[in-house]
DNA sequence: TTTTGATGGAATTTCGAAATTTCGTGATTT
DNA sequence: AAATCACGAAATTTCGAAATTCCATCAAAA
């Protein structure tokens, strides 16, 4: 496996979980130290990580970690809303006996760290694992939806949406509101209701949402 | 302005009308010859491109022109619909007269090339233009949403869309439909009937879906 | 005080070549 | 005949440095 990837695979993570501030330049010279490689693997890094959006490119300017703000955060839950009650309805009619397995465990697993993360005073050793396990929830929700662009689409704005959150999100105060959410998601796509899961997605997205115009799902 | 940009436009132009075969491996080496660069900058011009996704990267295999097939097809215009009929949605409640205007130039500018088109035995001096304003329109019906993150996602995939149909779409038998289509989504915006404009732009796009599942638009 | 302009250091971009990996061809083995 | 292997050519990846551009600082002028 080339060096690059194992560079590009840090920096996802570092971008997703607090190892940046939100605004901040992105010293390539200083990476380049860090990792102990040439300027044009860090420069190729940087690029391959602007497709996903977790950071912004301008010419002559270099890279930056895109700014938080209110109005992103409702823009991407938007169109998170948008992919994934799509995506899960299309799971729900092509999806299955396996994918409702997959879609049970992802949640069992899920289920099982927000429990914990509800009663423990200290969270810190399970933010890494719950962010991985919200992250294969979402992912399997949609996973039987056959379209691998919609996929890749709600890839992008899913990590997007994590690191306009990195922050705030790891004092996991929303975290019993979000078993309940999670279980009523779970719930509603095994009955096989569309429209139900569909509203159960937004309404479990809906606090990141800005008031004025809300997201139509019926 | 960095001579990256010119050949990443350049590139971008051919791969969205006919300048390569689909599936075919991009021959960076080539480019550097025909660009008269080095092979790192056009490493990096085809990174730019494939966030774009028109080209795809493999690890230590290259860029390649996807592959074109029915399904990419259909699972893009899926996407198409449902961004742009949400952005449309967004852009009559919010856009405005300002918004009207453009989108009332938009269409006069397509219409005007349309008909020409419909007529003309030799269509090649119209297809260019033909792409262009046929992008700036369907840009301009969501250009009023306020989320330019749906803005750009919607980018990707009208890139990817057209990268798909370069070839068939330049003899343009379906263009005196395409016409009449085109005006009942401008008539449908400019009543202000968001259900409406959704159902005009699902039956503009619907011939690129495969029948088997329909996107729910309603 | 505000604006304009020069200057030097830092960051970005581009280059050409070296190191590594892939891929096609044909020889060898089973 | 089919499968495996070795080899060389071609492509990809990485490097380190040169060329260019940006940006903060400070001086000079309005």
């Amino acid at each position: 496996m080339p060096y690059e990837t194992d560079i590009f695979d840090t920096l996802r993570h570092r971008l997703m979980t607090n190892g940046f501030e939100h605004g901040q330049k992105v010293r390539a010279e200083h990476l380049r130290q860090e990792f102990n490689c040439s300027a044009s693997t860090i420069r190729e890094v940087l690029f391959r990580l602007s497709t996903l959006g977790l950071v912004e490119f301008q010419e002559q300017r270099g890279f930056r970690v895109p700014q938080k703000s209110r109005e992103v955060i409702h823009e991407l839950t938007h169109l998170r809303v948008l992919l994934e009650a799509e995506g899960t309805a299309l799971s729900i009619r092509r999806g299955g006996v396996a994918w409702e397995a997959r879609l049970t465990a992802a949640h069992h697993h899920l289920s099982h760290l927000e429990t914990r993360l509800n009663t423990a005073t200290d969270k810190s050793p399970f933010v890494d694992l719950w962010f991985g396990a919200e992250a294969q929830f979402h992912e399997t929700l949609i996973s039987a939806c056959g379209s691998q662009t919609l996929i890749e689409t709600h890839h992008r704005v899913y990590c997007r949406f994590r690191q306009q959150l990195m922050v705030e999100d790891r004092e996991f105060d929303f975290i019993s509101n979000n078993i309940r959410q999670h279980q009523q998601i779970l719930d509603a796509a095994m009955s096989g209701d569309a429209a139900l899961t569909r509203q159960k997605i937004h309404d479990h997205l809906a606090r990141h949402l800005m008031p004025e115009d809300e997201v139509a799902v019926a």
